[in-house]
DNA sequence: TAGATTGTTAATCGATTAACAATC
DNA sequence: TAGATTGTTAATCGATTAACAATC
């Protein structure tokens, strides 16, 4: 008996750029693309943009190319963005303030239902419409609301055992832009958002620039 | 003749988590680490750092391991963070704020020059030290301070001219957080900063947890 | 010396691309 | 019909891992 061809992780990586992509020429009043047009605009081959959607059916016409609002439902139905994922934030700086008033973060599939910091002068302030909240209240608001995504916006130092914390309660997944690497249960899926990072690995290119360094 | 075998850009990402996690050991007083270790650390074999780190010379000691302190030197040395690379920010709402503000910006090779916004209210204002600055003074700030990296903070729809601005004012590498794929020359770096296709790409595994979805 | 761990090679594994028959 | 573009296979390319001689 053949093994399904699952997608790898690379591939369901880059549906949310195709989503993103397909959005846009939505706006644009375009209803119909091709992977070659698709491609140009997010810079990814067009033969990849075929493989990738392959895995999940056929969406496109031969000699046409897709319809666009068809294929965007396809990939959110893909995705799971047609429901709407309640996400808690713990970390309400500066950082988290911006994660907060962000509606990226309160659209297409997620839902912001709860923030959350440990400084006491914090509790109750409004960010938008959302209290900021006393860890005390973290376990409950997650069995509650029945929260599996998180994201951490906490001091290098506490994200570890934020994450415990969170993972004790139930979440899933933590999106973590505290600059550790977090140790979490095989079943929990983490990502990191590491600017400093991405900005240390440019500066490698950058300092080769101009031939002063061979 | 052979080619030198270059170290290709999955690697080049790699080392400033090395090189960060070597500034923790050395927060903790430890001195010395196997690849084992480290690799235990960031989830990364230690065979693989081994190798990535072969490209750049030999930094450990059979039976021994590596020094925390060379090793963290050679790679910071590797990655051009022994200079100070002046950046500058243009976007200065709640996002461009924490980022400003984060210090993680204006440290280890990095050092936030300018901030600027179009929205001539804010103009004028501090932010720490940092007063915030109209477009018009963008090339000049770039030109006279040798910018080559920026992070681009504003809303989709004027991030591809704002990064126009600064590739012509000379900036050759770029972070940008806006929800786009930027058109540029083949001799600029841009990295993408994008929280909201991240949580996307993980509600596709929650979606299909609890074999709900098959 | 015995034990540990590096640096490196070769094997494996996985991802991307080219190419084209099918077909709109 | 002729032209365009899909879905898919096979070929290529690249990255990771296993294994081990060298050596501290």
């Amino acid at each position: 008996m053949d093994r399904i061809d699952v997608p790898s992780d690379v591939v369901i990586r880059r549906l949310p750029l195709y989503a993103r992509s397909l959005r846009y020429l939505l706006d644009e009043g375009i209803h119909s693309v091709s992977s070659q047009e698709l491609g140009e605009r997010i810079n990814v081959t067009a033969a990849q943009i075929r493989k990738d959607l392959s895995y999940f059916g056929e969406f496109g016409k031969q000699g046409i190319g897709y319809d666009v609002e068809k294929l965007l439902n396809h990939i959110e139905r893909i995705l799971g963005l047609t429901q709407r994922w309640p996400v808690v934030l713990i970390g309400v700086g500066y950082l988290g303030q911006a994660i907060a008033r962000y509606d990226g973060f309160n659209n297409q599939g997620l839902h912001m239902v709860g923030l959350f910091d440990s400084d006491p002068a914090k509790i109750g302030q409004l960010v938008g419409e959302l209290p900021i909240l006393a860890y005390a209240r973290l376990h409950d608001v997650i069995r509650e609301q029945h929260v599996r995504l998180a994201i951490i916006a906490v001091p290098a130092t506490y994200a570890q055992a934020v994450a415990d914390m969170l993972i004790e309660s139930g979440v899933r997944a933590i999106l973590n832009y505290a600059p550790v690497i977090l140790q979490t249960p095989d079943d929990v899926w983490v990502r990191y958002i590491d600017p400093v990072a991405v900005l240390h690995s440019m500066t490698y290119y950058l300092a080769r620039e101009g031939g002063e360094i061979s």
